[in-house]
DNA sequence: CGGTTCAATATGTATAGACATATTCGCGAG
DNA sequence: CTCGCGAATATGTCTATACATATTGAACCG
């Protein structure tokens, strides 16, 4: 009852490890031959679901090596805002991260959020301003879930942003974001060094590997102070 | 001196003719065997460029009928806040468009978007009002490119806002979008009835056919009327 | 010891042929 | 005239084979 063409069912199974985890980025993935021992077909089958992965950005084929699970580029997928730090150094402009409060403790019981992100399990739940050319840049409010990413429990958040944290740690990851504009709170626009009702830019993302739930995090932007760049168009 | 594959090359072909509109949505491509006399190569070579311009979802092919251009889903672009009219219908709200000016004149010389825009040829300029469930949704300036557009010339924006009407005349677009948060101004405020200063989500997004630009336009949207969404992963 | 050459190897491209499958068209029966 | 069925057709999958090309590692030589 296999409608599935097999090159397809190969490609899927490879990707499966991959967006998993269970192969990290470089990780050398069977040769061809070993495939086509493995599955019992040609290596025209193979290849064809090889190159599709490759295609796709997944793996990285070289010559004579062999293939490799890709390392995700900070950069992949648009308008994540990827990284804050990477983008603010890349401006030339000196970047810190205050960590002003984190904890680990299990879901609060009336948030949605929270017990979508800890099952049983506990979570992260982090604090922190990001901080361009000394001057306050980012509100970023952050949970993570510990039973996806076991490894944020001994993470130094003060040393490196739980954001670019996560994109070393954690690739080949889907998100979901939703943009909106709201004015500052009182708290808000204190710590950003803004009067109260400024225009803010409001990020909340959530993120999810291989359908777990890894993080959900909010972030507040100075309006005037960023800009959300996105380009739609010819992948390569 | 081709060090381009041959299915790469019928690829790219085949990809510049769907992109820049001379084989419009709903044409027919040529059968693989046509191609293959075309070109001079196996039928396996044809089907690798045509498998990969239908995975990348420019063209459908239907067995026993042929491989036509895509007829691209309008929600295809994520974020591209495709279509405020099929946004608000869509959540059962009653949408309205007011046009609220409409010229067509050569680009102003001190503009550089203009001019970028027009060339020596000329634009047509717009500004209107989205309107959802009766109360102001959007506020919308919009230049597009008479050269790469012309039968904008005639489009009547005041029955089929520009948005909607440019995704249904000029299919494979690219563009780049700009989101940022500002506080309203006061005629801005009184268009959209809110206080001086309120929170605004602005957008600005250029477009572009095939290299050449096609229109640029700059939304406000009131900060707590509208989230935009964007969801990464998985394309299929 | 350092550098060059060369052969081994994994992927990249392409071929010809075969059979499967979905869809359409036309023909013939009712 | 309509319905159903079968033949024609274009794509979908897969095989076996061949040669090209980039890269690596090791043998070899100065």
């Amino acid at each position: 009852m296999s409608a599935v063409p097999l090159h397809q069912r190969i490609r899927d199974e490879i990707e499966g490890l991959v967006r998993s985890g269970a192969w990290a980025p470089g990780y050398r993935v069977p040769f061809e031959s070993e495939l086509m021992a493995q599955y019992g077909c040609s290596r025209m089958t193979v290849n064809k679901a090889m190159s599709a992965l490759a295609e796709a950005g997944l793996i990285v084929r070289r010559r004579r090596a062999g293939s490799f699970v890709a390392r995700p580029k900070v950069h992949s997928t648009v308008l994540d805002i990827p990284d804050i730090q990477a983008e603010i150094t890349a401006r030339g402009e000196t970047y810190a991260f205050r960590l002003l409060a984190a904890e680990r403790r299990p879901a609060d019981p009336d948030d949605g959020d929270e017990i979508e992100l800890a099952g049983e399990g506990e979570l992260i739940v982090l604090r922190g301003l990001h901080i361009a050319g000394g001057r306050p840049f980012a509100l970023e409010d952050r949970l993570i879930s510990l039973s996806v990413v076991p490894e944020a429990a001994t993470a130094d958040f003060a040393a490196e942003p739980p954001g670019a944290w996560l994109l070393h740690h954690v690739p080949w990851t889907e998100a979901e974001s939703r943009i909106s504009a709201v004015g500052a709170e009182a708290f808000v626009a204190e710590l950003l060094a803004l009067d109260p009702g400024a225009a803010l830019l409001a990020v909340e993302r959530r993120t999810w590997r291989a359908g777990e739930p890894v993080t959900r995090v909010r972030q507040l932007f100075p309006g005037e102070a960023y800009d959300l760049v996105a380009r739609f168009g010819p992948a390569r």
